[in-house]
DNA sequence: TCGTTAAATTTCAATATGTTAATGGCGATA
DNA sequence: TATCGCCATTAACATATTGAAATTTAACGA
């Protein structure tokens, strides 16, 4: 609670990881279409930076939305809460997200730490200034909800369509593509998973239960294994083919060509 | 297929249904903060109006994308499909949406029309010019992108923890808040839905025989009519009751206040 | 007007998934 | 060290939803 920071990023001296984030955020070419004047404007907003603990929440949902939050560090996760207690996760969120930036009043999402994360704030105000000052800066932005908007896509549809077995064949590959992994063989590869079986199946839209048989059966298969907080990828061909991926792209070897 | 016309804005005259959508693509307040300058050149920008039939695609799903489309008049949808046939319906968009726009090379949804629909559409590199022209039009598109992500972050919840008959009920809750209602009493109130039983199956994430056996227990319960092309509202407070609201919420009658 | 096709409807059996409950492991905490 | 709670695991059982098949109804083009 009492580990806040206020501070602009240019006074950070050697802990640049805001400044990167920053530059996350905007995207390098964005960075280089920005005029100097932009950039040190951007800069010098009056970031609060502040670290979280595991499991704690960085927005409540349904709160009045006040400030934009940038994920310095660490995992997180969007999620919806219903009135009779399901939650439902809307994604899983890493370094250089934008959280918090909408039109609506209040929150309509939460947003809950996974591992330990660093987070900087700003006033919604104070960031549209910025946002009207520097196009390129909110071109960035649109770019990046775009992006988001069509992760909830891929999601929405496995939501929709797919069965148990295929989401979470398809959750495995998404996260395996966004974080950093651990390659071995030219099949075998592992990654650092820090989330539970329960966030599993609140993400998948199933009860934590099922997400245990089936991710059991698919281990069975040989296609994955899944101890402690490591997740191995067995058998990557058969993994994208369970995931609903067609023959072809299965053999393009995707997870190993990004570890690569 | 001939029926294009290529055209500016200020020069359709009478036919001023391409510009009342950019404003409405704009917002009102968005229109005012423009320099006249910017306005100038947004509506002189070279638009392409189309006009397209019922149950015609207005983007399709893989091909690269080359334009953005604001849709001028009309229903239509967004949806992917899977390679087994599947396919799950995003969201039912109306006028004033913006469509294509996106990081991505090629295009990671298909939109198809539901009636006949008018579209403007631009190349995406004069649409990012005239973004990077205007920083209000920017934040108003970034603004729309939320807007959407948020009603896709509650589809993803209905669809992860919601039941045949709450999706249902959920998703004519949400269509009679973005279109014309005919208000009867304070209870009763039609609306004219142009889509299928198919199609809100492959919305919710449910098959069309069960649609169909959902709607007939909503109506026996006397909460919807469902006939033809008219949905009949026959207990407001019973039907958002019905979709998750709670009891005070229910109570506050919404879809009236908007009817209003 | 007819003939063709899509949409809505109803039945039934098959199944994927949820629910409830009980267990053991494991780390946090007093 | 003992206790507590979270997490993973497994089982038996309940049920919501799918899928196939057949029928009716409505829409549409020739």
């Amino acid at each position: 609670m009492s580990d806040f920071q206020r501070c602009n990023i240019k006074a950070m001296g050697r802990d640049t990881s805001s400044a990167v984030a920053l530059q996350h955020l905007m995207g390098p070419a964005a960075l280089k279409s920005l005029e100097a004047s932009d950039r040190d404007r951007l800069e010098s907003a009056r970031w609060l930076v502040r670290t979280i603990g595991k499991g704690r929440s960085i927005i409540d949902q349904g709160e009045t939305r006040e400030s934009i939050f940038i994920l310095l560090s660490g995992w997180a996760f969007r999620s919806q809460t219903l009135s009779d207690g399901k939650r439902q996760i809307l994604d899983f969120v890493f370094a250089g997200t934008l959280l918090g930036f909408g039109s609506c009043a209040t929150n309509s999402y939460g947003v809950e730490t996974v591992t330990e994360c660093r987070v900087a704030s700003l006033s919604i105000q104070q960031f549209k200034r910025l946002l009207s000052q520097s196009p390129a800066l909110a071109i960035e932005v649109a770019e990046r909800l775009c992006d988001s908007e069509m992760r909830a896509h891929e999601h929405m549809t496995s939501l929709g369509r797919r069965n148990a077995r295929e989401r979470i064949a398809g959750l495995v590959v998404e996260l395996a593509a966004r974080t950093p992994i651990h390659a071995k063989h030219s099949l075998h590869c592992s990654l650092e998973l820090p989330v539970t079986q329960v966030m599993i199946g609140d993400a998948l839209g199933l009860s934590n239960e099922h997400v245990c048989r089936v991710i059991g059966k698919l281990a069975e298969a040989g296609v994955i294994g899944f101890a402690g907080q490591t997740l191995e990828v067995l058998d990557q061909h058969a993994l994208l083919r369970e995931a609903g991926y067609s023959e072809e792209e299965a053999h393009s070897a995707k997870l190993i060509a990004i570890a690569a």
